[in-house]
Formats: structure tokens, C-alpha cells, sequence
DNA sequence: CCTCGCACTCACCCTACGGTAGGTACCTTA
DNA sequence: TAAGGTACCTACCGTAGGGTGAGTGCGAGG
């Protein structure tokens, strides 16, 4: 993602979001999260992702010390991603916000499915009409 | 983002993820957490932020009802943005994370300033001969 | 009269994110 | 001998996310 790389976060939030905003950087957490994986397991796992964004998602979780990886010198490669204590730390502060998508994940989904409503019939020019949160 | 849109979220963090994925949700829940704010002050507010992606983005987050837009017909155009109850929710399931961001976001900053390091030196393919374990 | 500010809309452009496909070095199994 | 698995790397390519700049309708200020 790397929405403002190299210079300062605003809020921290926007590094908290930089570090988990991949397209399967939270589902990498959170499988990880149950415990050490090597690389074809994550990769049946996450079942969709491809080779190339798994690695270069592994990698920048490397990077950003949230993962650990360990290789195995053997015969047919093996090597081991876990969590670090970084990156338990970083699910748990996630855990929240997994639990709000949670809670409201139908209601979200339904709103994503919907053809594009453009229900905006009371905009600049329209009946301000009741509406409700 | 919509990462895995129409379809099913696997643990509720997609969700999450894909309604503050954008470059500036995050500022923008930020910001109207203090209260109530129109649309220039916004822009003045996250500074930086093109209007299209003002608008964008606060179109996408009105859609997915966090945010409330309460439009004035007055002469100079009025139009107050504000967080609804969900929104506010968001807003307090994403608190920890912020507090994550925020406690590592030297070292984060840190990180992404390294002009890029390669450290791996003990690869898989770093020493393509002597490699027999 | 001209311009600015509000709150947008529209058109164009460019980057980077993500996907596909093929290759690598080594060993195991059929 | 061929196929397959492991853990990658590399090149190419399409799309969408994000940026720039212009335009709009209206009143206020210089």
C-alpha cells in the first residue's frame, strides 16, 4: 500500500492500515495467528492467492517485523513463517476491528451486492427527506 | 479496495478492511470523530487530499452508512459531515489499532524510510553452489 | 466587472497493485 | 525417463486506485 511512504503518519492509524492493507495481508494474520506455517500451507490456506503476492505479502510482513521466517536448508526447501510477538500484538489490536466486521459483515456485504443504488434522489436539489443511521 | 467484493468475507477483518481501506478513510473517521465538520474544512483538515478522493471517499463511506451527510440548501453551498452511530462503532473498534500504529510508528516509519535494505543475505538463492546443509 | 469560495462533477492520465505464466534447483515417486 | 512437489524469481499485462485540472451555479467582496 504504502499510502504516505516516507513521511511522517498522521494518527498512526494510517501505519497500522499501511502494514495490514494488502489485499491478503489481514488473511495472512489471521492464519498465521493459529500457528506456524510454511509456505505451500499458506498458500492452500488462503486458497486464491497467487504465488507472487503471497511472497511479496510475506516478505513486506517480514519486513515490518510482524512475521518471522525460517528456512530449512533441506533437501526439498522448507521454510516456516510464524507470527512475531510484533505481529501477535498487531492481531490483537486487529481483533476489534475483525469483531465490528464481524457484527456487521451481512449488512456490509448486502451493501457492497447491491447493484449500485445512486440513491441519492435527495441530494443538492431534492426533499430532505427522513433518513436514519 | 473491494478486495473480495461481492462475495463472502472470511473473518470479518475483509470487511473492516475494505470499508477504511482507502487512502484517506481512515484520516476522514479520524477527523469527524472530533465532531461535525463541512466539506472545505475537511479538505483544509487532511491536507493533501485531492477533492475527487474527498468526495470518493466520503460517498463510499456514506454508502456504507458511517458516515452522515446532512446537506444545507443555502446560497453558498452547506454541507456537514458527520459520523453516525455505526460510524462511531468503526471508529472505536479501529481505537486499538490506532494505538498499535501509533506506540510502533517510529519504528514503522523507520522501516519504510530504509532505502530499501535486502538484507537477506542466507536465502534460498543467495549462494547458488555451496549449499549442501 | 472580475474574481474568489463553496461543493461538487467530469475528463484525462499515471502508477502500482495484483494476476498469469514460465523458469529455477533439487529430490522423490512412478 | 517423466512427472511432481517445494519455495521461490522474473517478466509481462490489465485494471483500478488515486492525482490533476478544468468547469459549474450562485453570491459576496474588491
Amino acid at each position: 500500500m504504502s499510502k504516505s511512504n516516507s513521511q511522517s503518519y498522521v494518527c498512526g492509524l494510517d501505519a497500522a492500515i499501511d502494514v495490514v492493507g494488502g489485499k491478503w495481508k489481514v488473511l495472512l494474520l489471521w492464519t498465521l495467528s493459529e500457528g506456524e506455517k510454511r509456505f505451500g500451507e499458506l498458500k492452500r490456506c488462503l486458497d486464491g492467492v497467487s504465488e507472487k503476492m503471497l511472497i511479496q505479502h510475506l516478505r513486506e510482513l517480514e519486513r515490518d517485523g510482524v512475521v518471522h521466517r525460517e528456512v530449512h536448508h533441506v533437501v526439498p526447501p522448507k521454510v516456516q513463517y510464524s507470527l512475531t510477538e510484533f505481529g501477535v500484538s498487531l492481531n490483537d489490536a486487529l481483533r476489534p476491528l475483525g469483531a465490528w466486521g464481524c457484527e456487521h459483515k451481512t449488512r456490509l456485504e448486502a451493501i457492497r451486492n447491491t447493484p449500485d443504488d445512486t440513491s441519492d434522489a435527495e441530494d443538492l436539489a431534492a426533499t430532505p427527506a427522513s433518513r436514519s443511521a
